[in-house]
RNA sequence: GUCCCCAUCGUCUAGCCGGCCUAGGACAACGGCCUUUCACGCCGUCGACAGGGGUUCAAAUCCCCUUGGGGACGCCA
């Protein structure tokens, strides 16, 4: 059997982390069984719905890496297609149309709210053989006894008495058709066979059944993966720091995290947390997708993000890291340069903003290069000062072919010294990075070269304490 | 209010067609090791089956109730 996923936003804003979760299931379901992943534009809501929001969804799924086969649907382009659905409806006595008008329907909810049932319309216009007029719209014929049923994959099977569910507006008077009419039509059109979506949903399946069943179509299978919620339990906003994805695109995220963080929101494999996205596509059935919903927790995006940094190769990373540079004052390196210097920060970095911020120091000419001053406070002493002397003058002789050979000339200065290396380790540091953490002094120099470290030690030398 | 869904460490979760669970892993926190610093890595500590009833020789695992949380009740999607 194929399978046909499909992911339909509606482009009212920009895509947000739960809607990206429910397009990398719906992705990760089809590469899995080597179906298809369609895309479809809900944007029925004129008022609403902006391109530019389009624009945005697609940009943040192909940054994402979630590829669709073939071309989006939009929703606004099929509207001949809705009509010709709710006609077949109608002619088959499925659906009649509905002369109520939103106040009078209003007061039928109150009434039903006021005995304590659930806000309904109570079918007056049901069997009155209405025809089509100005402000009517079309309703369904739904079962007034019964059950509505569903199995879902990861519900199992949910049951809905009939009594819940009203007639309701499948096309309205301005003849546009309503949200569960047109997914329902579109899904089948689509060939859509497993509806993967988020929770919220659940309560609109029941309905859709019943459209699918009007139109004398087989269900598709169902999967309601639940909602993600803040770290407060409340729904998911955007004070959890739960963002769009283009935001954690600007802060210096890697897809390949996103996707591994979110995916695990809900479902597992066993007691793996760390996915390559072949091991995600590889891993990924369907199944053992959890049925609670979960809290999104950015520490641990953050921790897997930084995973995923570490296991990305240095001259990839170099160009992903490029554009969060601020190049301001930067002297000139190399491409090899580069890869070195993003090779001693890729364990020291959780984001790519957090690397091209380390790697700054490293960049910058000695001249230019920016002190820490608590690390200025610590470090330059008159004893530090005193060593550094010494150090130059070993240093200036030294190879910097190789971090060993360096290590050696460090040692060679701590013998002759008689100092043990923490009374260099802190104003060395100072003068070749500006700040105290950091890769050690033998690759630092190794990097920087002879020069650029012995500008970098006179410019500490020349300092008042 | 009505209906639907859900319930294991602070968080993500394993386990859930019952016994291998004195409940496992991961993030966070804390302690230690490694180490020239900072990270990485490694080791360890803290820490949970919401409550109550059943069923059973045996329940985190099955059933019921309570409580708590979430979602939905539009001519929005």
């Amino acid at each position: 059997m194929t399978v046909v996923t499909r992911f339909a936003p509606s482009p009212t804003g920009h895509l947000h982390i739960g809607g990206a979760r429910t397009a990398i299931f719906c992705w990760l379901l089809a590469r899995h069984f080597g179906g298809k992943f369609l895309l479809r534009v809900e944007d029925t809501d004129m008022e609403r719905s902006k391109e530019e929001y389009t624009t945005s969804i697609l940009a943040s799924m192909r940054w994402l890496g979630l590829d669709t086969d073939g071309e989006p649907y939009f929703q606004s382009q099929r509207m001949a297609f809705y009509k010709e659905c709710v006609d077949k409806m109608l002619a088959s006595g499925h659906a009649y149309w509905c002369s109520c008008t939103p106040d009078e329907v209003e007061a039928m909810r109150e009434k039903a709210r006021a005995e304590g049932k659930k806000p309904r319309y109570d079918g007056r216009c049901r069997e009155m053989g209405l025809g089509p007029g100005p402000g009517r719209v079309v309703r369904l014929k739904a079962p007034l006894t019964g059950e509505v049923a569903f199995d879902d994959m990861v519900k199992g099977h949910v049951v809905f008495p009939a009594e819940e569910l009203d007639d309701m507006v499948l096309y309205r008077s301005d003849d546009t058709p309503t949200y569960n009419m047109a997914v329902v039509a579109d899904d089948i059109d689509m060939g859509i066979t497993h509806v993967l979506r988020g929770d919220d949903h659940v309560n609109n399946t029941p309905k859709q059944v019943l459209i699918y069943q009007a139109l004398g179509h087989a269900l598709p299978i169902f999967a309601h993966v639940p909602m993600i919620l803040g770290p407060d339990k409340q729904k998911l906003s955007k004070r959890h720091g739960a963002k769009a994805v283009i935001e954690y695109e600007k802060d210096g995220l890697l897809p390949s995290a996103i996707l591994n963080y979110m995916v695990r929101l809900g479902w597992s494999h066993g007691d793996q947390e760390l996915f390559t996205i072949p091991e995600l596509v590889a891993a990924f059935d369907g199944t053992s997708l959890n049925s609670a919903p979960a809290s999104f927790d950015p520490e641990k995006l953050l921790w897997v993000n930084a995973h995923h940094m570490r296991e990305t190769p240095a001259a990839t990373l170099v160009e992903l890291v490029k554009p969060f540079l601020d190049t301001t004052g930067l002297a000139a390196h190399d491409q090899a340069y580069y890869e070195k210097l993003v090779s001693l920060y890729q364990p020291r970095a959780a984001t790519l903003v957090d690397l091209a911020r380390e790697m700054r120091c490293l960049l910058l000419p000695a001249a230019g290069l920016e002190y820490d001053a608590k690390a200025r406070d610590k470090a330059l002493t008159a004893e530090g000062k005193a060593h550094l002397a010494g150090l130059r003058s070993e240093l200036a002789d030294a190879d910097y072919g190789s971090k060993e050979a360096l290590h050696e000339a460090l040692q060679r200065y701590l013998e002759s010294a008689g100092a043990k290396f923490k009374a260099i380790g802190p104003i060395m540091r100072l003068a070749l990075l500006g700040s105290l953490g950091g890769p050690g002094l033998d690759e630092i120099m190794e990097l920087l070269g002879k020069d650029e470290t012995l500008a970098r030690i006179d410019r500490v030398m020349s300092m008042e304490i």
